[in-house]
DNA sequence: AGTCTATATGCGCATATGCGCATATATGAA
DNA sequence: TTCATATATGCGCATATGCGCATATAGACT
């Protein structure tokens, strides 16, 4: 096998490892919409503060997350607008090839308001 | 938070944890041009067949590969086109922002040819 | 200085994961 | 049946990862 992907797997694969962790995933959920402070992803999530505070840390280390520091406060938000995108793509067919699973439209409206006529459209398969 | 999204978010994590694994990811490059055996798998990746049987197993029981079996011979093959999909966007998306990665035009055209127009339009940039 | 809030981090534990190795199972051929 | 090839799997180990807990650091205010 090639050195070269090699090398290129070994990236692709610790790129996905971030998206591969719920917490990690309801922090980025958490950032939607936009800027938020740990504090606010704290009480969002549900996660405790270190916990957050590592997440958040490994995510901005990784380039997927910037933030950006006002007072005793910190700011993080999206980066890498790829990683908001794939993470739609997986609830999208997770949620559409899950029956048990019980997302309601709603709920899968909120978090990816883009993909509505994707999922709908899965929905009537 | 949500115990509906709970449940989507930790689906959501287990399906990008198959592709945060560098063997897998040589697996599904092996699988993208079609229907393998574990044997030319072997070959094509480099892996031990023992652990090229476990993560065939693995990708198989999450739905992301099928299998058909042909007397001795076992073909595997993709299920979810999505997963590939996704392969192939980080893969350009880390090949693009990575500089010292030296991943040539020619090996990601290689690997994934309909996105040729993309990687090269970042390779401007 | 002291104190309070906000955020980051060191340490240890428990669990998960990938792998090597040997072996089991299955199929076909002699 | 016996052997050979193809694939799957049990076991143990080494490492990675997420977390709880305590604590460290930093900024704002008195």
């Amino acid at each position: 096998m090639d050195s070269e992907l090699e090398a290129l797997f070994e990236r692709v694969s610790s790129y996905f490892s971030l998206l591969s962790e719920p917490t990690r995933l309801k922090i980025l959920n958490a950032l939607c919409e936009g800027e938020r402070t740990v504090s606010e992803i704290v009480a969002h999530t549900g996660a405790t503060q270190s916990n957050v505070s590592r997440h958040l840390n490994l995510m901005y280390d990784r380039g997927a997350l910037k933030r950006r520091r006002d007072g005793a406060l910190t700011f993080y938000s999206v980066a890498d607008d790829t990683v908001v995108a794939l993470c739609r793509t997986v609830c999208v067919q997770v949620a559409s090839q899950a029956d048990d699973l019980a997302v309601g439209r709603k709920t899968l409206r909120r978090f990816m308001p883009q993909h509505d006529a994707v999922a709908s459209r899965q929905e009537r398969t």
